[in-house]
RNA sequence: GGCGACGUACCCAAGUGGCUAAGGGAGCGGUCUGCAAAAUCGCUAUGCACCGGUUCAAAUCCGGUCGUCGCCUCCA
């Protein structure tokens, strides 16, 4: 089935067709690492996690690249107030941000390109820029990109940089360029950015922020690749002025995809520094949801759809994925028959399933179809139970959503000896009839968060 | 000022010209259970912000109104 993408550039839904089939090459653009990256740029890389998964369930082998940023003005600014490198400035949070992903089940990719591990490739490109008269320099040593000599700019964008309000323009312009939209390439070295500096070809100083996604991409996937993605709020300047750098130096055409992911409002407000109420994903962790509750939450909002995070959302989540891993568990086979009547059902499931994403990778959709098949399924076994043959292939397909959703597989929380011992004395309360006892013991461990399930083969626990 | 997105049930959220408007959560009722919980079954929008228009047919297209939000130099 073919698959569409919503391209940014043309504004349409677009047959997705990679340059060198079965290969993609995908660059994501990735957290600048002066702090803790917040559940708003997870949303953004739980879309590029989706997509990669959803490429690789296709068939397609991915290469995905994510560059981390771990110098620019903030960090500078912040490592030398507090008298440290940047290197080790940075250091927690690139830790950190691994953590994180690895926490929502984000699946690897191949590279994670440091801006400061390369500078000389930006310094080269930059060099071909200046040597094509796409950039020049001004009196303090900085390297800027002309815009007016590229006539494609504004493409991605479809902002008019003529006639876009100029009394807006920046006030601290510290630098000196000739229009107002040339931007930096090339910072050179001032008193305030102390020991922050590169020594190169083209002078001291530090690279701008674009040029690094233009070098690192090119280094990685070739001057030439199939999707680009990030956040809306990339678009511009920062996709437009890679556009624009990577193609005057190159002569190629440089992405052909370019997607992009709405942003995450938190209680119908966008994050932001002044309303103070930024979430970061290891906070909820430590508040006792579920990593794949979060995920989920994530998740299953359309990547081009504004998603309003709340904690009821987040509630929500945590029992959908509760139903869809408990489902996936109680699929047991009770005879030894090779009998399949779900072929029909599982095979329509999975179309469903795969038609949905195939379409912009409507996620919505696609979990109604795992939902409405589980619903199918569960009016047949209480008529039937399954059948070896059967159950196999039920798991086999819930294996198969979930190399996308990724929520079946938690690793199993862990009990303290006392509340296992807690529960214990509550099976013999139980066994005594002694319910009095017996409903105290699991009040108390309700509020530490294990929720106790009475079954016929004994009495199972879960965390909240 | 320029460019753009959105408004579907109590909440979340698909659907963008044609069968009874997906799915999840919540609520209510049943099954199960010592009671629960979980699971499961059933029910819950004669209507898709509002007003007009096009059409045999509109949540879906067109025009207008109201409302929410984003971008316009470094924030995913």
């Amino acid at each position: 089935m073919p698959t569409y993408f919503y391209n940014t550039l043309t504004r349409r839904k677009e047959l997705f067709e990679p340059i060198n089939a079965p290969t993609v090459r995908l660059y994501t653009c990735g957290p600048t690492v002066y702090n803790y990256a917040h559940i708003g740029n997870f949303r953004a890389y739980i879309f590029e996690d989706l997509l990669r998964r959803y490429l690789q369930f296709k068939g397609y082998r991915v290469i995905q690249v994510m560059n981390i940023t771990d110098v620019d003005d903030k960090i500078i600014r912040t490592a030398n107030q507090r008298g440290v490198g940047i290197d080790e400035f940075t250091a927690p949070y690139r830790q950190a941000f691994f953590e994180d992903l690895d926490a929502l089940g984000i699946e690897r990719a191949e590279y994670y390109p440091r801006a400061t591990e390369h500078i000389a490739e930006m310094v080269g490109l930059i060099q071909i820029l200046l040597e094509k008269k796409f950039a020049y320099r001004t009196d303090d040593g900085s390297i800027y990109f002309k815009v007016a000599a590229f006539p494609a700019y504004g493409q991605l964008t479809r902002l008019n940089i003529a006639e876009m309000r100029q009394g807006e323009r920046v006030a601290n312009d510290e630098y000196e360029k000739e229009e107002l939209h040339d931007f930096a390439l090339w910072k050179s070295w001032k008193a305030e950015d102390g020991p922050v500096f590169w020594e190169t070809s083209i002078g001291r100083g530090r690279p701008g922020w674009h040029i690094e996604c233009s070098a690192m991409s090119t280094k990685y996937l070739g001057n030439h690749f199939d999707i680009h993605t990030g956040g809306v709020d990339n678009i511009f300047p920062h996709h437009e002025n890679e556009i624009a750098q990577s193609e005057a130096a190159t002569g190629e055409k440089f992405v052909n995809y370019w997607l992009h992911c709405e942003h995450l409002l938190v209680n119908g407000e966008k994050m932001s520094k002044s309303l103070g109420n930024f979430i970061y994903p290891r906070q909820l962790i430590e508040q006792g949801y579920q990593p794949a509750a979060i995920r989920y939450a994530l998740l299953t909002t359309h990547y081009r759809q504004k998603l309003n995070f709340t904690l009821e959302k987040l509630d929500a989540s945590a029992k959908a994925v509760m139903r869809l891993r408990d489902f996936f568990n109680s699929v047991v086979g009770e005879s030894e028959s090779n009998e399949n009547r779900l072929t029909e059902v599982v095979k329509s499931a999975a179309q469903a399933f795969e038609a949905a994403l195939d379409d912009d990778l409507n996620i919505s959709e696609a979990l109604a179809a795992v939902f409405t098949c589980m619903h199918e399924i569960n009016n047949f076994r209480k008529e039937n139970g399954f059948t070896n043959t059967e159950a196999k292939a039920i798991r086999a397909l819930w294996e198969r959503f979930d190399s996308i959703l990724n929520i079946l597989k938690v690793p199993a929380p862990r009990l303290t000896p006392e509340e296992q011992a807690l529960i214990e004395l509550r099976s013999a309360a139980r066994k005594a009839k002694n319910w009095v006892e017996a409903d105290r013991i699991r009040q108390i461990l309700t509020e530490r968060g294990i929720i106790l399930e009475d079954t016929p083969q004994g009495t199972i626990w879960k965390k909240r």
